[in-house]
DNA sequence: CAATTGATCAATAAATCTATTGACAACTAG
DNA sequence: CTAGTTGTCAATAGATTTATTGATCAATTG
């Protein structure tokens, strides 16, 4: 009659998935896979962690079964298992920037210099981008981009854009994005393009945020 | 230039809550939790762990800002942080249920018999009671239906059930629920109920689910 | 087929986590 | 104030997790 039986079955199984989620890099991980799927080795420069490192941890993930792999000739490439695990990701965040004021602090700590205070909301960016008023650009690395990106943005990497700003117009609005809200690209773009007199400001959240909500994509 | 310093501050705070999440006994305690506020000797009693260990995964709980606490005189009620913890831990859950098959393997083997297939969706309950044409009943434990219940519902706790057979309507259709999809407190009241004569089904998931979308509670 | 590239595996030492035990602190009631 | 109840704290031993190192494996290239 007592359920101790079934539980005690159960609940390790969720807490194989919380144990997925329970390193700073394992997380680290996660969240560039949400951007788009990875080789290892990529991983690995990115997060300046060894390939030996990324490659257990990448294991602890794929145990839980948040991420898949896929054989590439020489290479693996690692992906998210589903939309599922990105909503996962985005409510562990949520709930971290709710309720742990150190996060909300070192944002501010870390914040960039010039950037203003104006976001354009994605529920705004659609009806912008029909108008024509806009110019969206996306500041992530190109991979990213060529793996989906905002409909109408133009791929416009972070560290290409001094050398491009001419491509850029002095008249339209420009609205830029990267990776969300904890990724400092867009906010490092619009400081340089509106020390440059542009007229710039950042999307509120990015490619993961954009996809969770189910927003058409490219 | 290289964001290398925020994540390396950033990604640990993340991680804290992701711990918190990383232990069977932990998630057992956030799901009861989800059900209602309580004492830490409840909390033991109803988990089998000893005080001391409780109160020292409270501790780890608390630490991420999950559970918050309250004194009633000379006791401690513990209870979720907010609604965006229900979600993290409904979201870990149905992860865990989409991508792990043992998840399905282990509810199928300890699936109660005798329940029958039909289960009336969280949809179609408000209809349903509006119509007069089912009788809601709630099988938790008293003190879980006294926090919070469906509109409508009756509280007939799992023990109680059988003696307060002659109570219930034999010609209107009685809708069971309890603590969610995994709890088995409604199998078991409807297993009961269908043998006795009865024409029972269970509502599909219980009170968090419930709870979690938005919908009116008394 | 040998050499190279990319990733995993195995072993290990250091760090961390867990349950248990018993002591202690906060509060209530008499 | 004293005794009793409830919960936390501190210490500890055993288990688990982590990063590192070097070996190994799989696929491609010469």
């Amino acid at each position: 009659m007592s359920h101790r039986p079934f539980k005690q079955r159960l609940y390790p199984l969720f807490a194989r998935v919380g144990h997925a989620l329970a390193s700073d890099r394992r997380l680290e991980l996660l969240d560039l896979l949400a951007q788009s799927p990875r080789h290892v080795e990529a991983l690995a420069a990115e997060t300046e962690m060894s390939v030996a490192s990324v490659s257990q941890h990448l294991q602890v993930l794929r145990n839980a079964h948040l991420v898949e792999t896929e054989r590439e000739g020489t290479k693996v490439r690692y992906r998210l298992a589903g939309d599922d695990v990105l909503q996962l990701w985005l409510s562990l965040r949520s709930v971290a920037e709710r309720r742990l004021a150190e996060v909300a602090q070192l944002t501010r700590e870390f914040a960039v210099e010039g950037v203003g205070e104006a976001e354009v909301s994605r529920d705004d960016l659609q009806a912008l981008i029909d108008q024509g008023k806009i110019m969206l650009i996306d500041v992530r690395p190109r991979l990213e981009f060529d793996n989906g990106h905002l409909p109408g943005a133009v791929s416009m990497p972070a560290d290409e854009l001094p050398g491009r700003l001419e491509t850029l117009p002095k008249r339209r609005r420009i609205v830029a994005y990267c990776r969300g809200t904890y990724c400092l690209f867009a906010d490092e773009a619009v400081a340089l393009l509106r020390r440059e007199g542009f007229d710039a400001v950042r999307l509120d959240g990015g490619w993961p945020e954009w996809v969770a909500e189910g927003r058409a994509a490219e």
